[in-house]
DNA sequence: CTGAAAGCGCTAACAT
DNA sequence: ATGTTAGCGCTTTCAG
């Protein structure tokens, strides 16, 4: 039952030769005869033998291993991205690790800590959406573990990230919305302390700018990301006397929630009130009406994190932080465009 | 630069004493003298000492490290399954590798072998679209690392599994169907060697039997599960000169993909043409009508494929294989429920 | 109660 | 060209 993996040690007995021997021969050291060489192989092959890896990672000092942390698996946005990690890191030989905090500070902590007793190679992380309070990356960094942020950051001048440009694409859209007759503009924000939110946030202010709009508390609300939170924020949207014939929203699942409350209310969509989301998932071209969305190179951003990570795990030395902003595209559908321009 | 961790030798040089007595100490050993294991306690806490995992893997041939490997990260089923498992292995300390086989045969024998080369414990796995040979798993059966499948299986009298009950819910949807006015039911069915494919069929013609309804070719389409081959198995139904009143799919992904092209052509859901999913993600109560969809625990079927995994692992023996299936709800959304019954 | 020693599987410097 | 040895960090007999 139990499991049983040849070793170098069976292979050199059978032999009747060292085995370092054996070792040599199986990765084609210089001063090996070709004989010998080609009767390990030979007989490594036939005996399916696979090196231990733990032993080389006792011995090297490294895992060829990469820990992940993001909000939640469960989400379209983090699933492309790691999907893009996988990508890369898999033709580079590194495996991954991959824990989720559930959008929860403390569990934030822990699996840090875990992917560290782990001796991960390094780390690549979206921040919890909790996440307020930076001290816990010290640890990594005085661990020399090198790390990389993605979409929600911080520390960037410490620390290299990925992120998408944020506040072009915010002003983007708004100049989208106003040029399709909308002059009350809304925003669904995140949490006001992450980063995505604070930028897209100035984005949507100066777009209001550039239009000569003028900049309304009223048709600000921010929400936790979740339908629920969405829906109470679109609600007090919807209780405004001059109701808001616009509203852009941090994502696209907000904005699936909020569209489905608007529409429930007996508003129509565009016509009504336009609709932008950003991230631009799957499911944005599913919905009635599809939904205009900003879309993030998802993909290629979890390529590029890991890119960024393994440069800087394979140089040893610490480098200058990178910060990598990715160019988002806004793909204009029915939600934006309204029939009946005013 | 180079990370440098402390190790027994470090605390036991500091203090003078032997590393095998700091490593009882740490363990609380019963034969150590609580002042040394005091005093070896404090000073691992203070140079935050933690333990190497690889050279407890190498001496104990363990790794607790479960592999998984899924169709794809990016599909809310799979993702979910995934945060299911991750929920009962992070309790019972192991971690999990993920490889995602982009539902491709190739891949995931490549991936399996990784997965055990890196010597798992044990191996959780949903069968791509491609796999309809299951030879590549006598290696794991071989290599006695325990195995169990989700979802999609295969060789259920040799290897556990967790699966939906999928026949009494096809069967249950067709009769709600019928109960609702439809009389020509179609499916949408996914690829044919699948056990998910065929056990919902078979559920499907058993409930066409229960309402006196004849089985009839026309109204059985197969895709491979994408958006486009939906839209196509679509356009094969809707060309029908008696078209179908209801359709099923194999899963709500088909199932939008469907809605989206019936609704193009004019048809009105649920009236003209009522829809049933699997799965229940998320947006099945964003789409607009909402659908009405075959609830999966999916969650739940991630813990218990992961229960029934490591129970295997660490009772050691062999045991026999157990087939564990989850029950489902059909979550009754408007999608089916027709205003005018005929 | 504590220490010495062997060994998990592997690599690499050091012989020969 | 091949063998010997030491050592990565840890656990676990075995001695004392």
């Amino acid at each position: 039952m139990e499991k049983v993996h040849v070793s170098l040690k069976d292979l050199a007995k059978e032999l009747k030769i060292s085995i370092s021997s054996v070792s040599r021969a199986l990765k084609n050291h210089p001063d090996i005869s070709p004989e010998l060489a080609q009767k390990v192989q030979e007989l490594a092959r036939q005996k399916n033998y696979k090196p231990n890896p733990y032993a080389i990672r006792l011995l090297k000092h490294e895992s060829k291993t990469i820990g992940i942390v993001i909000p939640d698996i469960v989400t379209y946005f983090y699933a492309s991205v790691i999907s893009g990690i996988e990508s890369y890191t898999k033709e580079k030989g590194y495996s991954i690790v991959i824990s989720s905090s559930q959008e929860s500070y403390q569990k934030e902590q822990n699996i840090i800590e875990n992917l560290l007793n782990l001796r991960v190679d390094g780390l690549i992380v979206c921040l919890s959406q909790e996440t307020a309070d930076y001290k816990h990356f010290d640890k990594i960094l005085e661990d020399n573990t090198p790390l990389v942020f993605f979409d929600r950051v911080c520390r960037t001048s410490e620390i290299s990230s990925v992120v998408a440009d944020n506040f072009e694409a915010a002003r983007n859209v708004t100049r989208h919305f106003y040029e399709n007759g909308c002059t009350r503009i809304a925003f669904i924000n995140g949490p006001n302390h992450l980063n995505i939110s604070k930028e897209r946030l100035a984005g949507y202010i100066e777009g209001l700018k550039d239009c000569g709009l003028k900049i309304s508390n009223d048709l600000l609300a921010s929400c936790n990301m979740t339908p629920e939170g969405a829906k109470v924020a679109t609600q007090k949207l919807l209780a405004l006397k001059v109701k808001p014939d616009a509203i852009l929203s941090i994502n696209d699942t907000v904005a699936f929630s909020a569209m489905k409350e608007v529409k429930r209310r007996g508003y129509k969509i565009p016509d009504d009130i336009a609709f932008v989301g950003f991230t631009d998932e799957f499911h944005a071209s599913i919905v009635d009406p599809e939904l205009t969305s900003v879309m993030h190179p998802t993909f290629e951003m979890g390529q590029e994190a890991a890119r960024l990570l393994i440069n800087q795990l394979e140089s040893k030395t610490p480098g200058t932080p990178r910060q990598v902003v990715m160019k988002t595209t806004l793909v204009v559908r029915d939600s934006s465009i309204k029939k009946q321009k005013k």
